[in-house]
Parts: C-alpha cells; structure tokens; sequence
DNA sequence: TTACTATATAATAATTATTACTATTTGTCA
DNA sequence: TGACAAATAGTAATAATTATTATATAGTAA
C-alpha cells in the first residue's frame, strides 16, 4: 500500500476546506487525522469515541456532520453502508452492479469482461475467497440530468 | 442478463431447504418468490410490505429470518449494509479491499492487476460514473482457521 | 484588536433499522 | 393420525441514523 502522506493529505484538506468555504475548526481537524491514520475502516460511533480522548466534549452529532462532509469533499470514501439499510439479491448468476450515489439505486448490469476478471493467486492463498464483487458508483441517467 | 428462470430456482430451492431440514413453509416460499421476481434490490421492510400482500399476518421478525437463512444458503446475496453500520475510509489512493464474511473486518490490499481493471465503454455512456470498487468476500486468517 | 456574522458545535430528541424474545402454530415423518 | 422439532406472529429491546435548537466559535473586515 502506497503509505499516506499525512502532511500532504492536510494541505489539501485546508485547500478544499478554503475552496468550500469550510472552517478549520479542531473537530473538523481532529477527525480528519483520526481516519487518516485508521486502517480499520472506523463506523462513526469509532470515530467518535477515539476522538474524544483529544476533545471529550465532542459531539457525535459533530463527528456525523464531519464525516459526511469529508465524503463530500472526496477526502473520504465510504467502505460499507452507504444507504439506510441492508439490500438482498435473488440473482446469484454472473452480473455486476451500478451505485447510483444520489438516489442509491442499485443497477444490475452484464459485462463478459468482469466476469473474467480473475481473483490473484497470492490473495486466494492468504484469504479463503468465495466471491468477488465489483460496483461501479457514479449518477444514474435521471440523477446525471438533475445535476 | 440472462434471465432468472423461476421454475428452476425454485427446484433448488425445494432442494437446499430439504437438505438443510428447514421446513417449507407458505412464509418462506412467498419471500423467496418476492426476491426472485424483484430486480431492485429490496431492504427486509420493503419485502415485507410486499409479501405482506398475499400474507397479511406475516411478521416482519419472520421476513428478517428467512432473509438470513435464504443468504446463509446461498440463494440470495447482500449487495449492501452487511455489516452493523457505515464505514469510512481516508485512504483514497488506488487499492481494493477484502471483507471477511465471518467478523466483518475489512482489509486493504493492492493490486497492479485490479488497478487497471477498466470501465467498459458503454457503461461510461449509460452511466456518469465516478468510481469503481472491486471488492473480495471470504474469511479472514483467523476466521479460516476455527471454521 | 474588536465586533460582526455565517458556520459549527454540544446536547439531546426523534426516527429508523436491526435484533431478540416467547407463547402459539404448523410442517414433517413415523 | 399424533408427536415433536422448527417456524411463526406479535411485540419488545437495542442499535444506528438523522434532525433540532440554543450557544459558541472561526474567519473577516473595520
């Protein structure tokens, strides 16, 4: 893994934060080196309570307003649950799927080409894999017009 | 997409659910005919509102169940929210990650080979895409081994 | 520096989603 | 048919997410 510059990482956190007119405030500052340093993936009640022992007063309404706006940003990724709520799949068959990050639809779609993509060697020794999943994120046709 | 023939998911379905001693049940087989004919992905609530039609005193304690025990059999995928709750990620350079299906952990890895996965074209025209996310499910080292 | 103002904050409440519990009912098999 | 393990309905408990509001603060410009 590439090794995150944190430095760097802060400097264009001040930029984008100046750019949207976002204040430097030590929350905001806080949980920003909080996930940067995390290699675990935290939920927000994680990062919640690890920033707290730099500020105790934090709230974790604070650090659920920041995360979102790091997201918006493109600072943050979400990893897991970007929607409300858990979603089922009858079709277990070969097929991929679109995220559409405005409405959260969720679009199947073919492609041979995926269906190729193979698992790498050394992965399959180090876990036990049973499937491999790719999503493609963006705007759906009606969300992409509203834009 | 190769169409989700009905008649023959629910063979193996009759099949699966003998083999595993689960009872058939109008319950059961209502839900799983409700995932087979959805394409959009349903959360539980909203296959219970829909099952709730030809079963009007279904609870939705029994829908939660069965959506379990229809993913623990293999005839239905959680395409999102597996785990508990959302979360982030400040790494967001290129790398993909692998969850472990048994204590949720993600973890990062790299692949020169996943990096240059490309987006098939007519996608970028369908779609205004922005991301694209490989993802690995199985069991971690440690889970692997109790298994 | 100081005063101003838009933004951010803490504290908490409301909502929504997930999971657990128990008494009753129902498939299954002998 | 009758016995019994498994499943269900109804509901309660927990956990996660989102909204609200009064107060405090960062950034700006005099």
């Amino acid at each position: 893994m590439k090794k995150l510059n944190v430095e760097e990482a802060m400097k264009i956190f001040y930029q984008k934060c100046e750019e949207r007119g976002l204040k430097i405030t030590p929350q905001r500052v806080f949980i920003y080196q909080e996930l940067l340093q995390a290699t675990d993936h935290p939920s927000i009640d994680e990062i919640y309570q690890r920033v707290k022992d730099s500020l105790p007063n934090i709230s974790f309404d604070t650090v659920y307003r920041t995360a979102f706006s790091l997201t918006e940003m493109k600072l943050v990724d979400i990893v897991e649950g970007h929607s409300g709520s858990r979603r089922f799949d009858a079709n277990t068959g070969p097929h991929h799927h679109f995220r559409c990050l405005k409405c959260h639809k969720i679009i199947d779609f073919d492609s041979d080409y995926y269906d190729k993509v193979i698992i790498p060697e050394e992965l399959q020794r180090k876990f036990n894999i049973v499937a491999k999943k790719i999503m493609l994120e963006g705007f759906c046709e009606e969300c992409s017009q509203i834009e």
